[in-house]
DNA sequence: TTGTGTTTTATTGCCTCC
DNA sequence: GGAGGCAATAAAACACAA
């Protein structure tokens, strides 16, 4: 780039620099001084009055851009703290106080802004992600607790089946009197695995096409074992599962805003 | 000392607001 | 239309490892 940008060094004597928007920078006197010492360089301007003092703009050596003070940093961002947005009056006072062109002191609030902006950018996708991980291993362990829900009601179907085709060859060569106690006693088997697949009313083992699962939490996210049909299986589903269902509430925590948008299609 | 990556200062061009 | 803001960019200044 650098087109248009004229550097006069005055060599320990000032300079003048224009910058955009037609603002003429004047500069003061440099020291030669090594840059690493922040305390011992002198700033832009040795005071305001020596912006326009003639002398400054006799010598026109090119010039290199120079950083500011130690203290006028620390004073741009005691005022930044404050406010980050620089009205007129605040400009030219700081200006003033700082020996710095009035258009420097913009353009440092400018570069702070874009300073801040990308800090609290990185400190957003910080949280995003902390939220996203958070999410992410509950949603694992649900998964999990699925799984292990799913084989537990695989490993029981099959137990139950069996017992069934058990009766079946039973009632075909017994009274009916020894077929009822058997199936009572085959109910409180049942039951003392700790699984509520039989109501407490009383002996239920015929298949009535009930389904297996107490209630309708289950319904949409637990696929059941071929040959058992959930009640709920009837075409009625609208495709939503529990966890899109739990990410949405997610999301609509996190982001109010993104109306009813899943988080995975931000 | 030098090469390289980062930070700071400054410019340019575009946009918005009054 | 001018002033001011912002994004993108250049380039000097600086830091630091090899």
């Amino acid at each position: 780039m650098e087109s248009g940008r004229l550097f006069f060094d005055p060599s320990c004597q000032g300079n003048m620099l224009f910058l955009g928007h037609g603002d003429p920078l004047f500069r003061g006197p440099r020291s030669m001084i090594a840059m690493e010492d922040n305390s011992r360089r002198r700033p832009f301007f040795s005071s305001p009055d020596d912006m326009f003092d003639e002398e400054y703009y006799d010598e026109q050596l090119p010039e290199k851009k120079r950083r500011l003070t130690a203290e006028q940093v620390h004073l741009l961002e005691k005022s930044f703290e404050t406010e980050n947005k620089l009205e007129p009056e605040r400009k030219t006072q700081l200006a003033k106080k700082l020996g710095l062109q009035p258009r420097q002191v913009a353009v440092w609030f400018q570069n702070r802004r874009a300073r801040w902006k990308t800090k609290q950018l990185e400190r957003d996708y910080d949280l995003l992600k902390a939220s996203y991980d958070s999410l992410r291993s509950n949603y694992d362990s649900v998964v999990k607790e699925n799984e292990k829900l799913k084989s537990e009601v695989t490993s029981l179907t099959e137990k139950l089946v069996d017992k069934e085709v058990s009766m079946a060859l039973i009632s075909d060569s017994l009274p009916a009197e020894t077929l009822d106690a058997s199936a009572i006693q085959l109910n409180v088997k049942v039951e003392s695995t700790g699984s509520a697949v039989v109501d407490d009313d009383g002996p239920q083992l015929v298949d009535s096409g009930d389904s297996y699962f107490p209630n309708d939490n289950y319904a949409g996210c637990v696929v059941l074992p071929d040959g058992v049909q959930s009640e709920e299986d009837d075409g009625s589903d609208d495709g939503r599962s529990y966890f899109q269902d739990v990410f949405a509430a997610a999301s609509a925590e996190e982001h109010p805003h993104e109306d009813g948008e899943p988080w995975w299609v931000w």
